[in-house]
DNA sequence: CGACGGGACGC
DNA sequence: CGACGGGACGC
């Protein structure tokens, strides 16, 4: 298993690789990449640089969409973006430039990871660990100063709990109660690196530490066996809507994190979802699909029973902790100005409109109580 | 107890 | 208590 033949490196015009090409140098991955992201946006992004040799977005290949939804539109056969890609330059000075601008940019909600690729290599893959047991107060490098005699951290990280409420953050002011999980993750750039600290850590109790911990190689992200989707469901969805609504299901709160202290109103999930919506579609309602998905244009929102009052940042307001709002619109009387009593948010991302509709359908702004869902179809002639 | 805009292929 | 992450090697 141990072969050198990958890691030579020369001067001159050869070196190890299969194609006669040294990529180490021009070749970058990129992590962290906003889940809408495509590979043309990528591309574009990176020629702001230079001349690029390739670009790869990496997105997953498993689809829960009937081949019959698929020919409708030839984007749906692409599976969702795993968040991460490749891009390879011609020149390297473009590479290293590219890496030092475009690493750490913000991107939407997300903050992109832009760094030199490792040479594809079977012993680089599986060294992702799981650990827990940690103490709820160590800090992520001391994290890795735990694992750090063991082989090279490529990236480490520390669970937190979801705040989705209120209340989680009022014990957190109050009671100082820490945010961590107690797990974590730490991948080493071997896999042999992972194993040997799986042997010297799991179930071992560090200096320092009261309990003993647990380490052992993480999940496979790909083969996450959740609760599937009941296909009459599932022929309606788009992959990202499957993906979202199986995390749903699977009792899981996205675009957790973001969060606005301050920023009121912050809002209990609902629980009552389908009372106050009477007249509205399902939450999955097959009216707003799949059209919306095809164009791509995001996701319209109908907010009803605002107050004659409403100006369009309260929209903002309601709607923006809950992630990319692209825009908001108050409906109003043409003669008074005053809202007609409804409004329209629409949101980027399928999950985190999923999440504004569930938490804020049944919210009472003033003395109002909100009806929130997909914009359904409906024309005023009617 | 009433309910789903408006603008428009754009640098 | 256990806890498996919006995404790190080309899905």
């Amino acid at each position: 298993m141990t072969n050198a033949m990958d890691i030579v490196i020369k001067n001159g015009s050869t070196n190890g690789s299969v194609d006669g090409n040294d990529e180490s140098r021009t070749n970058l991955i990129v992590n962290y990449l906003p889940q809408t992201m495509t590979q043309e946006e990528m591309r574009s992004l990176f020629s702001s640089i230079g001349e690029l040799e390739s670009c790869k977005l990496v997105r997953d290949k498993i689809s829960v969409l009937p081949a019959s939804l698929q020919a409708l539109n030839p984007a749906l056969q692409q599976g969702q973006s795993l968040g991460y890609g490749f891009v390879n330059y011609v020149r390297p000075e473009d590479a290293e430039k590219a890496v030092n601008t475009l690493n750490g940019l913000r991107l939407q909600n997300k903050v992109i990871k832009v760094s030199y690729a490792r040479p594809s290599s079977e012993s680089i893959k599986g060294a992702n660990l799981y650990v827990s047991g940690l103490p709820k107060n160590l800090s992520q490098p001391d994290l890795e100063a735990l694992f750090a005699p063991y082989g090279k951290i490529i990236t480490s990280r520390i669970l937190c709990d979801n705040i989705s409420d209120i209340e989680v953050i009022k014990k957190l002011l109050l009671n100082g109660i820490g945010l961590s999980k107690g797990v974590g993750f730490i991948r080493f750039d071997q896999r042999n690196e992972a194993e040997r600290a799986i042997q010297e850590l799991n179930g071992k109790t560090p200096k320092g530490y009261t309990e003993p911990i647990t380490v052992k190689f993480a999940n496979n992200p790909s083969n996450s066996a959740k609760a599937q989707i009941p296909p009459p469901l599932a022929a309606y969805l788009t992959p990202q809507a499957a993906a979202a609504t199986r995390r749903l299901t699977a009792g899981a709160l996205p675009s957790a994190g973001r969060i606005s202290i301050g920023k009121s109103p912050l809002f209990a999930i609902n629980k009552g979802l389908q009372r106050y919506s009477p007249l509205a579609g399902d939450l999955l309602a097959n009216s707003i699909l799949p059209g919306n998905a095809i164009t791509g244009s995001g996701w319209c929102i109908f907010v009803y029973n605002l107050a004659p009052e409403t100006e369009e940042n309260v929209l903002w307001q309601l709607f923006g902790p809950f992630g990319a709002v692209q825009s908001v619109k108050v409906i109003r009387d043409l003669q008074t100005s005053k809202c007609k009593g409804f409004g329209f948010v629409t949101m980027t991302n399928y999950d985190e409109a999923v999440v504004a509709i569930q938490s804020l359908n049944g919210y009472t702004l003033g003395n109002r109580v909100l009806q929130v869902s997909f914009k359904t179809n409906k024309t005023k002639t009617a």
